[in-house]
DNA sequence: AATTATGTTGGACATATGTCTAAATATGTA
DNA sequence: TACATATTTAGACATATGTCCAACATAATT
């Protein structure tokens, strides 16, 4: 990102960011983000594209920046002060809440935009850095030989399957279903504990 | 991809494939994928660009058309008479070789192409649905109320993480604590098997 | 109110993408 | 070898990318 964040906020900045973010969402509901260039962005929000450069090093750039705003509504630092063992639990319900309340828009989203695409693909590597971050925020080094960092990195990749089969798949499974295949999935790990 | 590989083959395509895919890599020793153009490297292969097109609708396609190439040295077919609970491991030890073969050149790609860029992302995606492929592939349905699917992605992202850290790390690990961390994530699966 | 610093804007630039032709050339086959 | 067929090729085209700069507008400071 070529605009600096930790600056102090000032009205300009918001104003733009806000735009760029939301006429990306806008487009995304109508059209795969394979097919939206920075042209047509800048058109549908009336902003000149040397502005959007101001910003962002290019279009991936500014998804990003949607997917860190976004996180911001989960409130990650409130996970800082759960035990390891919960919070894959909490994590679940939590990123369960925010799918289902955002369900609308998702589908919408998702019904051009597939699994696989760039969108997608952008998304699920996000939440699965986020995720692990989290997971890694603990004092464990190593167990049982293992590093911590690829049991972290195991209990994301499993969250995000089991998120993506709720909400991503043609047959989705219930919450109910879903804390069953998490149990299942990472059993061992858990009751280890 | 534009050109159709279930056709009869003839020496123009074969030229050209092996060719592109060839020079593909050769760039990808000495620069991120990210910076490598369709125009260079038609320039470094000596096609006019009308011809990439007349194979590929654009770079990624190449890409994958790259990894099928490379999979198929990898003798798919032979797991197919593999119990399940053998797969795991039978797969695991023939990647493990296959990169090990090729860790000199991997490594020299791997200086300019981190393990998040675009590169990577194209690479695991394959792998990831060829091995859920080869783990899905036994009429198991669902287990435990489980559906198999999921269990195959399951298995495929756990063996993926596992290489990732045998030759993608900076401090990777041995084959010995590799097996060991497989057994370990993978655990109550394998045993209910 | 005048001045300075900071950020925005429009337009030009070089380069890349992907499509489309008609003409040239290589291919496999009879 | 000669031929019909398939493929390649050069070049033009419309559009997109990302950078740059000078002119401009806004906000903060004096």
């Amino acid at each position: 990102m070529k605009y600096d964040l930790s600056k102090k906020t000032n009205r300009f900045a918001e104003r733009t960011l806000a735009a760029f973010s939301e006429t990306l969402f806008t487009l995304l509901e109508q059209k795969p983000f394979e097919e939206v260039t920075v042209n047509e962005l800048c058109e549908k929000c009336n902003y000149p594209r040397a502005t959007f450069y101001n910003y962002f090093q290019d279009i991936f750039d500014l998804l990003e920046y949607c997917w860190q705003s976004i996180s911001k509504e989960l409130h990650i630092a409130e996970y800082k002060e759960l035990e390891t063992s919960e919070r894959t639990q909490v994590l679940f319900e939590r990123l369960y809440s925010y799918f289902e309340k955002e369900e609308n828009k998702v589908n919408q989203i998702m019904s051009h935009n597939d699994i696989d695409g760039l969108l997608a693909q952008s998304l699920k590597r996000y939440m699965l850095l986020q995720i692990r971050e989290i997971m890694m925020d603990c004092p464990h080094g190593i167990k049982n030989d293992i590093p911590f960092e690829m049991i972290a990195t195991h209990y994301s990749n499993t969250l995000q399957l089991i998120l993506e089969w709720c909400f991503f798949k043609k047959e989705t499974i219930s919450k109910k279903e879903a804390r069953k295949c998490i149990n299942y999935l990472l059993g061992t790990l858990e009751k280890e504990d």
